[in-house]
DNA sequence: TATAAGTTAAACAATTTTGTTTAACATTAT
DNA sequence: ATAATGTTAAACAAAATTGTTTAACTTATA
């Protein structure tokens, strides 16, 4: 049996990921998928048999995705302080090559959380351990006075930057920003999240 | 005609809250309301025509409620940190009381930012510019160095209180902790956040 | 060039969900 | 007690959506 076309099972995929981002797995359709895809919807199933097979592979692609850029900055650097921009600068990448990502995770969250437990990456993940130990080393060397935890320095710092992507709809439409305008915006605040940050956790 | 059995209306709107805020506007099912309402489907569709007509109403109450605290944090402080301080406890009250609230708005900001903009209440929001003239007094009187806007100031509030809400489902899943020590992680993290933010404009 | 692989449009079955109708029953107020 | 109001269960219609099937067509390749 064949199944191999490995160009279009990639562009069902792609356009799967953009749908799926964008409006979660309830609020997606297979039929836009396949539209988005540019192939029709029985070449779908053809290649994933349900909805919930594709959603599944996007769901490991964006985690995965996700994780691997964020540990990178624990790899790049080792000071604190330079983890954490090199973190906010990587998390903002990854936001910006794919903006519904935030809302994606959010979505998920809310709607099967287990689905995320039971990604074998997740399990591997060691990123607010990474952190206790570099803020433990900045203590002692009187870096840092905040006695704050991995867990929590890092759900501040998702918290600030997922922020404004959820809310970006809601400014664009409010101050009738254009894209670029937002993206200066965008700018602006990885800048002032990084200073906050730190203040944060400094004192 | 009649229609006004006032008792039974609110059951209905009541549990469309909690079905509304866990699933959002795609995933909740109108049957699921009526079972937690404890009243038939007809009396559902007798009271609110459409499920979008209740989903409005539901719309309108929870940006209502949420908004209507947030203010409160204005009136009673006048002091930028008593102001932050308070806002912090009265947005920990509103999402302890309506814990599906958070990801609700997540959803809609996703699903339909629209939706937002045409709720009269939101034109009425003043908070960043609330936020903007204390912030500048703060400066004035050297208690702050921070140059923050008070739209980002607000963002940064949100992102921090609403992240550890929209993880929760997945600390618990992970980490296996029961509602009290939920309970209490998010009490500590409270505090956490009213000194984070605090030096993270402070300096 | 013949064959297999990839692809499509069209039609369809099955399911889910929303909203409506009907006929009957219960409750309240007149 | 009688009429209006509130309520239910049951059945149904209509629409949307997923997944499948069929028959035909195209393209690469053996």
């Amino acid at each position: 049996m064949g199944k191999l076309n490995q160009l279009t099972k990639q562009k069902i995929l792609s356009a799967a990921e953009t749908v799926f981002h964008e409006n979660g797995f309830q609020g997606a359709r297979t039929t836009l998928i396949a539209k988005k895809a540019g192939v029709s919807r029985p070449m779908l199933h053809y290649y994933y048999r349900t909805k919930e097979d594709l959603f599944h592979e996007v769901l490991r692609n964006s985690f995965s995705f996700f994780l691997t850029h964020a540990q990178d900055a624990f790899s790049e650097e080792t000071n604190v302080r330079l983890v954490i921009n090199k973190l906010i600068d990587l998390l903002f990448e990854v936001l910006e090559e794919k903006p519904g990502l935030a809302s994606f995770i959010m979505n998920i969250l809310n709607e099967n959380p287990a689905l995320i437990t039971s990604l074998s990456i997740i399990e591997k993940e060691q990123i607010p351990a990474l952190f206790d130990k570099l803020l433990e080393e900045a203590r002692d060397n009187n870096e840092i006075q905040s006695a704050i935890s991995g867990e929590n320095l890092l759900l501040n710092i998702y918290g600030l930057i997922v922020m404004p992507y959820l809310y970006a709809p809601l400014i664009r439409f409010k101050e009738n920003r254009d894209e670029n305008e937002m993206k200066m915006f965008l700018q602006k605040r990885k800048e002032d999240i990084k200073t906050f940050v730190w203040n944060g956790i400094k004192y």
